[in-house]
DNA sequence: CATGAGGTAGACCGATCTGTATACCTGGCA
DNA sequence: TGCCAGGTATACAGATCGGTCTACCTCATG
């Protein structure tokens, strides 16, 4: 599993950057499709030269936008989890940061799962991102778990999965508000249940 | 809630009935903005006029597309419902269903769901179809769960939302395989723990 | 027999799509 | 001084986009 050599990269010259910054900007709010080059080069305030010069194809803007979401947020992610002390506290981090990604960068949900929406083929450079990404939180979840629950990681890691894609569709989708800590409180309901005994305080 | 008028039907002649086929198949495996009405009639076997005599645009196709599945869903869940005997049975037959639906419909997710990655303006007419369904789904499984646990239904109705469609992603993505199976236990454990006596047998 | 609904066949429209080409400018560096 | 990377500006190519049009056919029904 998660072989899938990584998507070439590309040098962020700082044409590269601000064209990079409006395509995703635009593939997120609009999808990626709907988008052209030549709007993304007019909203970047470059011109379509320095695009294929630096990208090659739009296919690889593509590959770009979804790399740096996933940088990203797993940068976002990443101090959230060293601050929180216990490795229940380390599981509602993670809600806890999908519930503030989702307020300041994605009211439209998952720009993952949206991109798969519009991306049938499993060749295409970008799949790998989108796979690689949940395959990585499944894995994260599920190793956050197992020093509570080492006999049931599996199945929770995949419980808490759910939950967490559910918020973030529901989210998106405006099913409901508050969605991401509803998730949360229910992680946090099941962390108390499972396995070892509840926080002293 | 739920006001936004339906949107407008078309009466399904033979030719129309091809096309919306076609276009059903076409629009959920390559998404809707990468299918062409070029491709539509030509896999549909019909002309293009044929195509806007009887939808008036594209987006109108789409709008059928779209209450077509979502019509279809509701048919295929119905039975089930009925013949379930408890709430818990329909709660869970509920999950069934959509296992059952995913593995031979919709390998690659949520049609609703994918529709809404490609449509950014709540004022497109398909939007209400898909934000109607994901309501109707939530009100169904809330009510569901009311006979057994009325104070806390609205909760565990969200709660179990959140498990399914988290299930119809990780599905679609192939995060994890029988996703819907572990949603299915997951609720039942919810339900089994939550409100009145567990099940005599 | 006339009519109209539903259809085929295919040309056509303007707009937009991804991608390429030519010509020129600027600043850092060997 | 010369060179080259990175950029602007703009025109262009070929394909495809959603959508319209004319001409003709078939068949059921009044």
């Amino acid at each position: 599993m998660s072989t899938a050599n990584p998507p070439r990269r590309v040098p962020l010259t700082p044409g590269a950057r601000k064209a990079l910054e409006a395509a995703g900007r635009l593939f997120y709010e609009r999808g990626i499709h709907a988008v052209g080059v030549d709007l993304i080069a007019a909203e970047a305030g470059v011109t379509k030269k320095t695009l294929y010069d630096r990208f090659g194809s739009k296919d690889q803007i593509v590959v770009e936008y979804l790399a740096d979401r996933d940088e990203r947020w797993r940068a976002f992610l990443a101090p959230r989890l060293d601050t929180a002390r216990t490795p229940q506290d380390r599981v509602l981090a993670v809600f806890e940061a999908s519930r503030d990604w989702m307020d300041t960068n994605s009211p439209r949900g998952c720009s993952m799962v949206n991109a798969h929406a519009e991306i049938d083929d499993p060749s295409h450079p970008a799949y790998a991102i989108i796979t690689g990404q949940k395959e990585w939180m499944l894995t994260l979840l599920t190793d956050l778990v197992r020093p509570v629950a080492p006999a049931t990681a599996d199945s929770l890691g995949r419980t808490l999965m759910l939950l967490h894609e559910g918020a973030l569709v529901a989210h998106g989708l405006r099913i409901f508000p508050g969605a991401l800590d509803h998730a949360r409180e229910q992680a946090a309901s099941l962390l108390a249940t499972t396995g070892g005994p509840r926080p002293a305080s």
